[in-house]
DNA sequence: TTCCAGGTGCATA
DNA sequence: TATGCACATGGA
């Protein structure tokens, strides 16, 4: 795919492999708004995406940050291709054809994910929302999401009255259980290694923990079983299993391409 | 009214 | 190690 740095932003050339909606929608970002177009926030920044004939621009302050945010350096052709030998992920790929695995934030991540947890989507969005209305600074005409400092000032009733449930609980020990630097610390981990420490914050189990190895860490190597998933693997191989088990066998099917491989399906499943 | 949503923590055997 | 249950909330 080819991208060039502009004026206002990054301009996409060609539409094959970056379809904004496809890459916002597929269920591994919650922070974005559409109204004519889709509008994105990560961290403190900000973009907004147009389509044209061509292509796509994405008009932000921030292109670097976005260029790798997008993933805009891999060579998504490839993987599509590569995927795409496997009959199950035959028409996934086709369907979302311009997903991309986006390199989000490890804080942001860390939270949303937590809040994600036996959550649906509209309503991940809305209390991330108010998480950030809340506790983030105010930028130009939006909110940057907060610094774990900022949360800090937080109550669990705070998190409650926002709509995190019984989930508010795991965030107010969460961000107490880890310091400003240790996420970014942990970039250095082997995914296996870091898995672990993943999963011993509260509210972090082997779903969510995938989650943030993919979505946050870029650790493709893992294969996140939720209950879309779960059903799917059921319904295609035909026996019943644990989501253990269920992990252990795709990500052996799809080594370091699982993740990459897990969206296309997560989107096609939910689409039906 | 009951079920479900990108599950996890905890007690129990 | 494996299983069962409780857990906030709101839409279908």
């Amino acid at each position: 795919m080819k991208y060039k740095f502009v004026k206002d932003g990054i301009e996409i050339v060609g539409k094959e492999d970056f379809n904004i909606e496809h890459i916002l929608e597929c269920g591994q970002v919650f922070s974005f708004q559409k109204n004519d177009n889709y509008i994105v926030f990560s961290a403190d920044k900000m973009a907004e995406i147009f389509e044209d004939k061509n292509g796509f621009l994405i008009k932000t302050k921030s292109p670097e940050y976005f260029e790798n945010y997008f993933d805009l350096k891999t060579d998504y052709s490839q993987i599509k291709r590569v995927l795409s030998k496997h009959k199950i992920l035959e028409n996934p790929v086709k369907f979302g054809y311009g997903i991309r695995i986006l390199r989000q934030n490890l804080f942001e991540t860390l939270i949303s994910f937590i809040v994600s947890a036996n959550n649906n989507i509209k309503r991940i969005k809305q209390i991330l929302f108010r998480i950030r209305e809340k506790f983030g600074r105010k930028m130009n005409g939006y909110f940057a999401f907060p610094t774990r400092q900022q949360l800090l000032k937080a109550t669990e009733e705070d998190f409650a009255k926002m709509g995190a449930g019984y989930r508010a609980k795991y965030l107010f020990e969460v961000l107490r259980q880890i310091d400003d630097n240790t996420l970014q610390d942990w970039q250095k981990l082997d995914t296996k290694t870091l898995r672990k420490k993943l999963q011993m914050l509260m509210g972090v189990g082997p779903k969510v923990a995938d989650c943030i190895l993919l979505f946050g860490f870029s650790r493709q190597d893992v294969f996140p079983v939720d209950t879309w998933i779960h059903q799917m693997y059921e319904k295609f191989y035909g026996k019943e299993s644990n989501r253990e088990k269920i992990r252990f066998s795709l990500t052996e099917e799809f080594g370091s391409l699982s993740g990459y491989a897990q969206q296309y399906l997560f989107f096609f499943m939910r689409s039906e």
